[in-house]
RNA sequence: GCGGGGGGCCGGACGGCCGCCUGCGGGGGGAAACCCUUGCGGGAGGAAAGUCCGGACUCCACAAAGCGACGGUGCCGGGUAACGCCCGGGCGGGGUAACCCGACGGACAGCGCCACAGAGAACAGACCGCCUUCGCGACAUUGCUCUGCAAUGGACGGGGGUCAGGGUGAAACGGUGGGGUAAGAGCCCACCGGGGGGGCGGCAACGUUCCCCGCAUGGCAAGCCCCACCGGGAGCAAUGCCAAAUAGGGACCCCGCGCCUUCGGGCAUCGGUGCUUUGCCGAAGGGGUCCGGGUUGGCAGCUGGAGGCCGCGAAGCGAUUCGCGGUCCAGAGGAAUGGUCGUCGAACCGGAGCGAUCCGGGGAACAGAAUCCGGCUUACAGGCUCCCCGCACAU
RNA sequence: GGUCCCGUAGCUCAACUGGAUAGAGCAAUCCCCUCCUAAGGGAUAGGUUGCAGGUUCGACUCCUGCCGGGAUCA
């Protein structure tokens, strides 16, 4: 309980998640930003709310493959986002995670963990500098 | 031992840590909504798939009879909530056999089609050939009474008989053998095949037997069609409720509503199911109230059901049914089963060995519930188990 | 999740009631014309008719099962 009012200016401390679930969420982080992270692509936009939770989607669209390919990819993409989101995630964000048809199920996964890593980076490496200094 | 056929079952296992969905409960905060925390239980398949059939369920439509249209099924009997499914039987085909396969009603109810080739293709036909006859009688042979005559054969042309043979075709108007004939032909006979009728067995499909008929009457109905049987339409994104938002449409109520009236009703017009008949209902103008197109969110439907699974008993050849006991086993809604580590591990690869096997590597097929059941079909690494058939060997 | 529709040359379309060589335009390749290109003319190749079975003498066409693509419904 003393977290949930310490934590939401601090970008590094842990937040809370949300997992996105609607249409129009997911549409309008189609108007954010987009990084490829080598197996998957991130989408990521301020949600402008006063809200601190961190939202996260995931998407797999039949390219990935059949059903089975396509469960297995969303779940791998969920466990990298439970165990990267709360440290390097930005509170007020939502982000989402979309899985591409081999590279998605077939990659290490301590590999799968260093690409999100280095596209959150990537992300609020450039936006945030620039987005909340002034 | 080798090869084959049929049925049933499993389809990676165990454990640690961190997570996800969901049911029930405890504790704390809060007026409540709700939030935080914690305990116990449950959490993908044999196909969950394709959406090909059949239902349950929900909404819409619905007066009855007759006729018609459309779609489906198609040997017979049984099972079932129902089925195009399953079981048993029949018939046909394949296999030495176990066993397997079959859209398997009707082509003398009718219409249509059968290209090319071929003489002829649907109550067919005469090309070659065979036989016969006629004409001119070339020509050949033989005989004689020898410039010739006669007999036989016969090129060529015409008429007739014939469908056995050749050839065409997917298919040529029963097949084989014999008799018969000018040559042939069910022309006649035997057997096979076919048709009709009777008897017997069977619920039936059908089988069997006797008698009669020499027996002209293809194939296609997954072409139209006929016969028998079945079927109202749509689908959980159905449907119901709540909230926000509001047009040109819709619903309900009141008055009025073609003519006559004894106020019960009668007679008209128009509209309403594919058609007809009978019947029923609605409508004509004005006012009021409510809903509403498109978009978006929440709740219900939502998992207890012709239930499944396990065990026992009974009936039946069997599908299946009946009885008893136990048990409950996913309920999401951008959609839950994952990540990682350890032990064991099939296929497969390499090496050793005559071999059983051993050592090292390797790491699990098809595939993910979306309202729920019964089937079918399709995909599938590998394994377990039971029964049966053939061959070889031994006893 | 439900329902419906469509697959023919590289592309856009034909092919009668099932009847034999599956045809046309554009594109492609080669040649001619031109100083060169375009246009034009001539010739050529290109098809398991989405796949697999079945019915039939014969299937693009009829039937069944798969595969792929599209539309639509709250």
């Amino acid at each position: 309980m003393d977290d949930a009012i310490s934590t939401p200016e601090g970008v590094s401390s842990p937040a809370s998640l949300r997992v996105l679930q609607k249409r129009r969420q997911f549409l309008a982080l189609n108007r954010g930003l987009r990084v490829p992270a080598g197996a998957f692509l991130l989408q990521a936009r301020d949600r402008c709310d006063d809200d601190p939770v961190i939202g996260v989607g995931f998407t797999c669209s039949r390219k990935v493959g059949n059903a089975v390919a396509r469960n297995r990819a969303k779940r791998r993409l969920r466990e990298a986002a439970r165990l990267v989101l709360p440290d390097l995630g930005q509170a007020g964000w939502d982000y989402a995670l979309i899985g591409r048809a081999e590279a998605t199920a077939a990659r290490e996964f301590e590999a799968l963990l260093d690409d999100l890593r280095k596209a959150l980076t990537k992300v609020h490496g450039s936006v945030r500098t620039k987005g909340r200094k002034t």
